[in-house]
DNA sequence: GTGCATTATGTAGTAAATTTACAAAAAAAC
DNA sequence: GTTTTTTTGTAAATTTACTACATAATGCAC
């Protein structure tokens, strides 16, 4: 029972492999949603100008068991406040209005990119990162950030990991690579020069190169596994944000799945990493 | 329509002015309310050990038009309320589990945080900085990260901004502060001493000190404006995970913020600063 | 306490809404 | 152009919710 928090999305998503009829009621739930909450299945079927055991199919096909059920999920996505475009800033926005904005476009990023998880390029990025003798996570600009962040959390494995924000040091890094050290590329476009050129340069040794990057891009061609993320960013807004999230938390996914890989008996290994901070803190009163 | 933000609790207060069966059906919600929404109200009637017109009484008694509103209502409320429980990851778990659950605990510590943003300290904190004349972003750990991805977004501004991750700089550069330097300190717990430290240091100074940081904790008390997040972190996870990333969204609010107080005339700026990076990146084919 | 009035609750019937089974129509494949 | 498959609608069955009314319970006066 998977409760979708974003039923909307999730219908706009699907909206171009609907049948005819199906899409009518698509479009007529997505025009008026709340109406569609307080709707009969008659009236919906009415708006929509289709039959009823049509509009019936459609929430079947949506995961729901029946048209009631349907009606509250729909209702019960609503009231998560979620919208589903993605919602830019204007400049006539204030503070009520334009912080809840940036958090729905943050939350609708996840949940679009949720739903289109390489499962198989995880999976393998996490079996490399595991086995690795060395790992050095690259990336520029934004993304250099997130390697930092990912080098954070790596450590605690007991890999030896790596990031230079220096595109010097990294592609001096990577021409010294051999068998079993892992590259790992950082970066939303895929396009950046530097960053490619040391993809390439670490391509030509017997390194492995894992990039979490656009799909078609440069990076990704050459890398041996390519975790590409769908997310939209909008361009207008001069500040990539989401995209950014998403690479976080998929690094967070890596991260667990090492963790997993490492077995239970790993915990506490974990844990006296995480007891090693205490005495640096003041005690809760 | 006054959908009331929490019927259960409306439920709860009047449940002593209630005669006996409308008692019984409150106490049958009350008891499992997730329930009543999917439930018919034969199926409620007989969970309550009431007739079926009671329920409907009932319905009409606490402001809807019948039982099926009166599930929507109820629905609707407990989804503004209580969102998703976070699911913690397992070591039974395997590559078609993990990835989603750590999803879904970001999706939904974005969304309670959206709930409590602290508009006012938002607010507070983006006139700060906006009127800056030089603005330290100190972290430590993961928050280093999170300290340095805000560098990256607001030396956009025209704002100088100065990130150190070294303690040792941090109270030197709070010692020598004046009018016009704002502190941003980035802390989960607000407890981490040295950066307390450096924190009561820049107080003393005539400079202002923002933090994002845990609200009660040491940090937020040496602060002027204290933006407080409300993320239960599960701490069986080791590792931090949602916390950052609801500090990055508010980061970005924040930037956001100082935008829109620019001014639509800023846009140019900001859009030469992204031109810079045209000829850095491979064209697009 | 008894009878009357008032309120509370349940029964049964009715209307409405939803679902199912099946048939007609449309689209796709051969 | 026919057959097969898919899509859509019709009509009947079933479930659900509501209304009107009857009965039971409660409160109050005497």
């Amino acid at each position: 029972m998977t409760s979708e928090p974003n039923l909307l999305a999730v219908i706009q998503r699907q909206l171009g492999e609907l049948n005819k009829s199906e899409a009518k009621v698509a479009n007529a739930i997505l025009n008026a949603p709340e109406d569609a909450t307080r709707s009969s299945i008659a009236a919906l079927a009415a708006a929509a100008g289709v039959s009823e055991p049509s509009v019936n199919r459609f929430c079947k096909r949506f995961g729901a068991t029946g048209f009631p059920d349907f009606k509250l999920q729909l209702a019960t996505s609503l009231a998560s406040g979620v919208k589903y475009v993605s919602r830019s800033v204007e400049f006539s926005d204030d503070i009520n209005t334009f912080p809840a904005k940036l958090f729905d476009n943050a939350i609708n990023a996840l949940l679009t990119a949720k739903d289109g998880l390489p499962l198989k390029a995880i999976a393998q990025a996490v079996d490399q990162i595991a086995q690795a003798r060395r790992v050095y996570f690259f990336g520029l600009g934004t993304s250099a950030a997130v390697a930092r962040d990912a080098e954070h959390k790596f450590f605690r494995f007991n890999v030896p990991v790596f990031t230079h924000e220096d595109p010097l040091m990294q592609r001096m890094l990577a021409a010294s690579a051999g068998v079993g050290d892992v590259f790992f590329f950082i970066s939303h476009t895929g396009r950046t020069k530097v960053l490619v050129e040391a993809a390439e340069i670490a391509r030509q040794t017997e390194a492995t190169i894992v990039s979490l990057t656009a799909e078609g891009s440069p990076l990704a061609e050459k890398s041996h596994c390519c975790i590409n993320v769908q997310v939209e960013e909008d361009t207008e807004q001069y500040l990539p944000m989401t995209s950014r999230l998403v690479q976080l938390v998929i690094l967070d996914v890596l991260a667990a799945g090492v963790t997993l890989r490492r077995g239970e008996g790993f915990t506490p290994h974990l844990a006296r990493i995480k007891d090693s901070l205490k005495d640096t803190r003041f005690p809760t009163s």
